[in-house]
DNA sequence: AATGAATGAGAATTCATTCAT
DNA sequence: CATGAATGAATTCTCATTCAT
């Protein structure tokens, strides 16, 4: 299906080009080309602009759900199972990291971006919550138990937004250790 | 000095826009209408725009110092230790805020603010870290004491960036609490 | 018959278009979805966008004739014989009302229009002298019976230009009855 | 003064072009290229393309005063009166039936615009009762006066209205004696 | 006969930056 | 020193029209 291919040539590059110069920097031209399809078609699939933002974020950033903790949970090893769920959930992913670092970028300036954004922290909060639940063999106060849980999704959202600063990134191995330890738990073997 | 006043009306003005809009969606000319000026003047004390960014990091985004320590860090709670620091740091503070917002949003795109981010970032660091070990009053293992400290820079850093997605914020709080038990000690009163 | 009713749909919704935004202002594809047909059938029934506009106007805007005055003249009543007469040219109709404004708008721009419109002056002169033979019981001159034509044609024409303005309408009645005190008549009863 | 020459310019070419062409279709490019200025000069002066049109009405449609009649109304004369108003008027001039002609077109599709012709009407009926007021020797009922006027001013209108279609134009002349007679006056000698 | 994907030539508008005064 | 008029390259978006199927 030669339309299907192209339509998604076009998110491919929007992707990409959005990640590395921005959604503002990026004009619709380029997008246009680096998708070697002609400037007229990006409007004809996204009649605006923000309808290809709008789009990457509908179709190829899933929220994360509880499947995502099958198998990487290890009872017992809290800190290993928060590292792995890291790893699952992607955030390391092409795909998905591009994809967080332009919902950070464009949620000051863009309200459905934000509201993107919003869900995802909470659903990563859940999650989190759920796999230290799994992990740890005693009972967590429930406080703590949130209190946890955002930290160490801050560290991994601010992992996935320094990315593209390019510059020392946050040490999740090591707030997964942290973590674990507030919660009792031995560290990172 | 009439000169000095109308560049700092220039700068802040520049601040505020930049914080709210966005450097790429803030125009000069706006900038200058803000700061009641007119426009020829903007460019006649940054011939780029870019300069102007430059300049409100240069001259208004102060590195930490140890000396923010002094007065906050209470001995025996490393807890209440770093939550005092946070606030002492003042990124609730408009400038900081402000300030904050704008190097993470464009630092992906405009390297000069990059370096400062980056910069941000190590001086944070080693300011926790100093903060857990006055606080403490036992040795923590060095890599333990740095993990703890990165572990809470990037709740802190994911918390001014946060601000401005005017979602849900991370707890800082709960955060200072779960750092605090992973060094050993007990949480927040 | 589904071909011709369909093509009937966009005639219809070019017409309703057309009046209310303008030609220009009307895109083909907003024709299309108004009629509830593909795009491209409109062009399949019309090649040129110019073609919806002739074919409203050859189709849709018979000249008026002399069976026009049938049993709307009254002897004697030179005054509401014509203003029977304008009722009946169903310059209040919606499709009359419509294209005449559509000829009036764009007959400056588009030279086929521009001859429909001349044409129908012309016809509506015609017309309205002999409505005043018929009504008036004395010999007219043939110039003033030719001005005092004229006079409301003009009248009619600017009232019809006029209803899309919204603003107020010219007086119809009132020039009735000027035209017909002119010819020797007394005005509306 | 060269500033206020490049804008005068630019209106002079705006409004013969939006005359010749119609607004929609004179794009801002071909206004910039008859002035012969460049084109971010077009909208340094009127920054959106509708500002064009609307300065030209206001600064180049006065609206006409009773001034308009001294030394064109002859007591006694009122068809002769009647046409010396409207050869003052200028609907003959560039200037007046240039913008004129703009008002009728695009009055149905910019709101501002209609506006200016509502008024302009309105204008002209008040002219044309006073100038058969100075005009007729007797006095004609306020009724009559009213239906006279608006008849004058319909063909008045219809008369620049008809200009740009380039057809055979209604008959002023011929009006002014059919208006003057049915306000007891013998027509034009 | 019918269609909807495709195209590219403009269109309006924005704006950093320059520069004459 | 200061300024505001001036510029043109860049950008988003529109749309009539074509055409393979």
């Amino acid at each position: 299906m030669a339309a299907a291919d192209r339509r998604t040539r076009i998110l491919d590059a929007a992707e990409e080009l959005f990640a590395v110069d921005g959604f503002d920097a990026t004009p619709t031209a380029r997008v246009a080309e680096a998708a070697k399809v002609p400037k007229g078609l990006v409007f004809y699939y996204f009649p605006r602009k923000i309808d290809l933002l709008l789009t990457l974020l509908q179709e190829r950033l899933p929220s994360p759900t509880k499947d995502t903790l099958a198998g990487v949970v290890r009872r017992g090893d809290p800190a290993g199972s928060l590292l792995a769920m890291h790893r699952r959930l992607g955030l390391e992913d092409h795909d998905s990291l591009v994809l967080r670092t332009i919902i950070f970028r464009e949620s000051g300036t863009h309200p459905e971006v934000r509201d993107h954004l919003r869900q995802l922290r909470r659903s990563l909060v859940e999650l989190t919550e759920a796999a230290l639940d799994q992990a740890v063999e005693w009972t967590v106060a429930k406080t703590l138990r949130r209190q946890a849980a955002e930290t160490f999704v801050s560290v991994m959202l601010d992992h996935a937004n320094a990315r593209r600063a390019g510059g020392e990134l946050p040490d999740v191995q090591g707030a997964a250790a942290v973590v674990a330890l507030a919660v009792g738990a031995p560290g990172l073997a």
